[in-house]
RNA sequence: CGGGGUGUAGCGCAGUUGGUUAGCGCGCAUGGUUUGGGACCAUGAGGUCCCCAGUUCGAGUCUGGGCACCCCGACCA
């Protein structure tokens, strides 16, 4: 490709709009343009990066025995009906009207179609094991897209879905997924954590995320640096430290009595008035689940995780309570707990022992001494539903845990019966019997896969392109192309390249120096050849690697053999 | 969806208490001088000042409403 026309000029100035560093460098090296908030168009250097990081996913697929398929994107909305997510998913999934006035979506994700075509494939157990997968464009109607390619409301997803005869088949297979994925990330340059994942209301029995570290991630996860544990935050089991100091034991129970708070609402200045850890109280947080309003119970030093409490009751549906639904059971915001009140579910921390606690009282201004577990109050489940704090120990092997922030690129998923059970997708065992269809569901984002790739292959220059993912391998440079001589033996060299098999951006434009060379760097492939009256008068050409900063020079008859040996 | 910010030429920005023909840098076009790290000179093209309504003799500037984009949070198969 000649750089004098190829389509998309490089920015010397970045939009003001892009913050983060993938963002702003594939704004400025022309890889895409911003169509609408999280909508991209990709000009050729973006999308040839794009196909090579399919290629990448396809060969990796391929090798675990997937197939590939393509599904739409306008589905009917019955299929979502039949699983019950065009209820429950809010308004990204985006609904509308056909002419006729048949309800479509855009698809979001595949699970639907793909089960409804294997109900109508599958008969027999003879046809399993099977997966297929698609690199095809998902809509989602986000509330927030961000960070360039990052997160977007129309994007590039492989997906796979593998159905299997029973969860045996399932368990055998998933590592080989998890393989293939860890491959992915490996053949495109970059290190990601791979993490144990909430299964959430998907029901399903294993499912991990491929974490890249990064302050702009929007997810948090917990690392364990001395056992390699790593988990989501919403996944994550860490050991709640135990409470130190002096608490009454539960053979030494004393009545309750009351404590006169006023004002004092919030765990902070309980703390304070009491002079008592925070670990000392509990927390009494209220939702709305369904109707139905449910205090969650905690000890004082921790918060609620929602993905957690969301397994605890099987519900995904709930939200805060208003004070007024509060009120209505009696409860008193700032001064509630569960002591003493009716027709409220009680969801208890695991951190939650029979010692004392101080307690709300559900009157105003006064909170309770000597509350203990189960004497005062009863809870109607018990688990662990407390967000892993910094500074706890790892469930595995009791080290520090730490918490860090990350991108996620991936998530794999052992389904389960969810789908292939709500559509009816069933095959006839070797004894005659119908059996409902075990299914897993792969995904990767792809345009985040290279917004990724970029987060952690740059330098205040530019991009740093791995070479398995470069739009291009080599950046050929004719400095001084009114030399007749130079224009001469670069153009040679490029068609001379290009018949070897190389892949050549050749800057064949009437620039300066510094433009070329600071484009070159801007777009990042891995190597620089360059052409000039210098290196000719030496009867050579100059080769730099992006990564360093020494060049070589190679003889002008040797050169086509030297770069492809680099390159190819 | 809550909070904050920004909308002026392709990009980055300035524009005073409301006042004439809306500027600057980069980029772009033409000509010339240059040519190993974003060169220089000259000439030139390019604007619904986000939109609508209002106040005013007069609005980029003031008022009201709307829209778009960015950031933080909530949400996220």
């Amino acid at each position: 490709m000649r750089l004098s026309t190829l389509f998309g000029k490089t920015l010397r100035q970045p939009p003001a709009e892009a913050e983060i560093a993938s963002h702003r460098l594939i704004l400025r090296a022309a890889l895409a343009r911003p169509l609408a908030a999280g909508v991209y168009s990709y000009l050729p250097l973006g999308w040839r990066v794009i196909r090579k990081i399919e290629a990448i996913m396809r060969d990796e697929m391929d090798k675990i025995g997937g197939q590939e398929i393509h599904m739409p994107v306008l589905n009917p909305a019955e299929l979502w009906k039949e699983t019950g997510r065009y209820f429950a998913i809010g308004p990204e999934l985006i609904r509308f009207e056909d002419r006729a006035e048949r309800d479509f979506v855009l698809a979001m994700t595949h699970e639907e179609v793909v089960t409804d075509l294997a109900r109508r494939e599958l008969r027999s157990y003879r046809q399993l094991p099977f997966m297929v997968y698609q690199i095809q464009t998902k809509i989602r109607d986000e509330a927030r897209p961000r960070g360039g390619l990052i997160r977007m409301r129309e994007f590039l997803m492989k997906d796979g879905y593998s159905f299997h005869e029973d969860q045996k088949g399932l368990d055998e297979y998933y590592p080989l997924i998890h393989q293939a994925y860890k491959n992915i990330y490996s053949r495109c340059g970059l290190q990601v954590l791979d993490v144990e994942a909430d299964t959430g209301m998907m029901g399903g029995t294993g499912s991990h995320e491929f974490i890249l570290l990064s302050e702009s991630g929007e997810d948090t996860v917990v690392i364990c640096r001395n056992c390699g544990y790593a988990a989501n935050v919403e996944a994550a089991k860490a050991l709640k430290s135990d409470r130190v100091g002096q608490h009454a034991p539960p053979e030494a129970m004393k009545p309750v009595e009351e404590a006169s708070t006023p004002g004092v609402k919030t765990i902070q200045q309980l703390t304070e008035f009491f002079s008592l850890p925070a670990q000392d109280f509990l927390k009494s947080v209220f939702y709305s689940a369904g109707g139905d309003l449910v205090a969650v119970v905690i000890r004082g030093d921790l918060d609620v995780n929602e993905a957690k409490l969301a397994r605890a009751l099987q519900s995904a549906d709930f939200r805060f309570a208003t004070d007024v639904e509060i009120a209505k059971a009696g409860g008193v915001p700032g001064f509630a707990s569960p002591i003493g009140l009716k027709n409220v579910r009680v969801v208890l921390d695991d951190s939650v022992d029979a010692d004392a606690f101080i307690a709300g009282a559900n009157k105003p201004d006064t909170h309770l001494r000597n509350v203990h577990y189960p004497r005062d109050f009863k809870a109607d489940i018990v688990a662990d539903v407390a967000l892993a704090q910094a500074g706890q120990t790892c469930c595995a092997c009791g080290h520090e845990i730490e918490l860090s922030r990350g991108v996620e690129l991936g998530h794999i998923f052992k389904l389960g019966y969810k789908y292939s059970e709500a559509m009816g997708a069933k095959f006839l065992s070797p004894e005659g019997k119908e059996v409902i269809v075990i299914m897993g569901c792969y995904g990767i984002g792809v345009d985040r896969l290279l917004a990724a790739i970029i987060e952690q292959n740059h330098d205040d220059k530019g991009i740093i392109w791995p070479r398995s993912v470069a739009p291009f391998q080599v950046h050929l440079v004719a400095l001084g192309v009114e030399d007749a001589e130079v224009a001469g033996v670069a153009e040679k060299l490029y068609l001379d390249l290009q018949a070897r098999g190389c892949e050549v951006l050749y800057d064949d434009r009437a620039e300066t120096t510094g433009v070329k060379f600071n484009d070159a760097d801007l777009i990042g492939l891995p190597l620089r050849a360059t052409v000039s009256r210098r290196t000719l008068d030496k009867g050579s050409i100059e080769i730099k690697p992006r990564t360093s900063q020494d060049f070589t020079l190679v003889k002008l008859d040797e050169a086509v053999e030297h770069i492809a040996g680099e390159c190819l």
